[in-house]
DNA sequence: GCTGAATAGGTGTGTATACACCCTTTGGAA
DNA sequence: TTCCAAAGGGTGTATACACACCTATTCAGC
């Protein structure tokens, strides 16, 4: 009749930390980022740009909200993402035919630049890939995977 | 001796694409915080926010470096994430007897909030659980906790 | 006591993320 | 044909994240 019913105890905050999903996944995401973005730096690309540039080359020239929808990210988000690697030259936007349509292309440069950064990227991978096991490293992708479709069903 | 030396194959492509742990990590956690932010919209904490507060509320009044060690986030990042929960009135933040500290703590309208979000986080945790199942739910956290320590190590 | 390294923390800058709200173009229905 | 809903996209604002670089304090060694 007091405290209990006014404070969470420390027990299920303690069972909350340990369980929950997105902040587990976040952290994860927070370590694994600057992993991979320390080995990246010599090629100038982050993470997050490495990958764009990677969907821009795989999804050919795509509308912004295709390449989105792709990626999971926010349409509003990867409009910003793309101003940068548009200003560094890896990416070319144009008007569609359809003229409320805009073009994502990799370009030339864009593409040296994935060239370059890929050794580094195979570094990071390796150190993950090795540290992790080849089996779970499988499990997880797959859990990540089912997990995100999950999260956009709802 | 021409365009394969000059540019990486889609195969390869698609291969980097399925198999970056950092990619589908993130991707992962752009879906579930997502989700997670929007069931904890009513109560006006976001999943970050949330996990802050709880961290703050576990590991007592500690300091800055302490916190931030302990959530794997940079120290300027918490920085700016108390920021906002210091205006709203959730933390306090105090110099220690080592003046070069200061000393993080949640408030009693902190722990409010706390309580008033917990339902709402139960429900997003439950919809994860659910669609995951408990076993792979277990396996994935255990994966992500040894993806963590894996990264901080190098 | 003095001095310099180590520790605790803040600020400037830039990227990453997403929601609310806006404009333009398309395409279909009245 | 006119008009309006739907589709594609941009901007304002705020949070989240991290690196480079800075200041203040502490403490060990002299």
């Amino acid at each position: 009749m007091e405290d209990t019913l006014k404070k969470l105890d420390s027990a299920k905050c303690r069972a909350i930390g340990r369980s929950c999903a997105c902040y587990n996944l976040r952290r994860a995401a927070r370590a694994i980022t600057r992993l991979y973005d320390d080995f990246l730096r010599p090629s100038g690309l982050r993470t997050t740009q490495y990958s764009v540039l990677m969907a821009a080359k795989l999804r050919g020239p795509a509308t912004l909200t295709k390449l989105a929808e792709l990626t999971v990210t926010e349409r509003t988000t990867l409009t910003r993402n793309l101003t940068v690697l548009e200003r560094k030259g890896f990416i070319l936007i144009e008007p569609g035919s359809d003229r409320r349509e805009r073009q994502v292309a990799i370009t030339e440069q864009g593409q040296n630049a994935l060239m370059a950064a890929t050794p580094l990227w195979e570094t990071a991978q390796a150190h993950i890939e090795k540290g992790l096991g080849e089996d779970r490293m499988g499990s997880l992708l797959k859990d990540l995977s089912d997990l995100t479709a999950l999260a956009l069903i709802t």
